[in-house]
DNA sequence: AACCTTGGCAACCGCCTCCGG
DNA sequence: TCCGGAGGCGGTTGCCAAGGT
């Protein structure tokens, strides 16, 4: 009966069993696991709790100045849609996202007048140039690699895993962005890029858009100098196509 | 030392959407 | 088409530690 259910705090035991059972036997239904893992709390409680602390690669501690940042900038674009904004934060919980807003960064945002619908005018003025004024230039080969995402590519703990598609369909799908950008030349900033899936994209495509630009700034493709980024055409087709799309065998 | 206030954070609650029967 | 269960999400609560009086 649901009034057997514990709350409250975690003890370590209670850690212990739900990750001995997830590592043994993987997530497949919160709501019976419980049961099955020796626990006496709510599906919900259990996923609560490996969502937010004990899941592999959550990050605690202090947020950094640039995840701050992030927060702040995906909060004046997204409003209160904390799992929108912590898909962009590699590691962090929508929750704590959420807290730290609450109790760091809601006074600066209003101090810095970063709120969400208060100064959208500023906020897209402030936005960074996108190197063409006709977005429908654009539109189309955004919503094809879009679709491209949607469909060859799935992503577990925010990293890539190849469905093993045919390069053939990839080269497809990435000549779209590198012929808009005329090959070999800069499409800008890493920002411009930002702002491109930004405004783009379905919203609910964040962490794909999200691994897509770990792996481009993680990547050399943008020149240390003054971060602008270097040919699409050899960064789609050479290096991020060949280093994350192959499939090993 | 005792009490009060405040801030940070873990966890709960209720609503919503999705999906399968 | 409807309904109920499961999961996801944002708002809120409650506990606890630290600092102030």
């Amino acid at each position: 009966m649901s009034t057997d259910l514990k709350k409250g705090a975690w003890s370590v035991e209670e850690d212990q069993k739900l990750i001995t059972y997830i590592n043994r036997y993987g997530i497949w239904n919160w709501s019976q696991m419980p049961r099955f893992a020796g626990l006496s709390r709510s599906g919900k409680s259990c996923r609560l709790r490996w969502m937010n602390y004990l899941r592999p690669n959550v990050k605690k501690g202090n947020f950094s100045e640039e995840e701050e940042e992030i927060i702040l900038v995906s909060h004046s674009q997204l409003g209160n849609r904390w799992s929108a904004i912590a898909s962009r934060l590699p590691g962090r919980s929508d929750n704590d996202v959420k807290n730290h807003w609450h109790s760091h960064l809601k006074k600066r945002a209003s101090e810095q007048n970063l709120v969400c619908g208060t100064t959208k005018e500023n906020t897209v003025n402030s936005l960074p140039r996108f190197e063409t004024e006709n977005i429908e230039d654009i539109q189309q080969p955004a919503n094809q690699i879009n679709d491209f995402f949607e469909s060859h590519v799935s992503f577990e703990d925010h990293n890539f895993t190849s469905s093993c598609t045919t390069t053939t369909t990839i080269d497809q799908q990435f000549e779209h962005i590198s012929d808009y950008h005329n090959t070999g030349s800069s499409p800008g900033t890493i920002d411009d890029l930002r702002y491109f899936w930004d405004q783009l994209c379905p919203l609910e495509n964040l962490e794909h858009i999200n691994n897509h630009m770990d792996h481009v700034t993680s990547a050399h493709a943008f020149e240390d100098s003054n971060n602008y980024l270097g040919s699409y055409d050899n960064f789609y087709n050479n290096d991020y196509n060949s280093s994350i799309f192959d499939c090993p065998n």
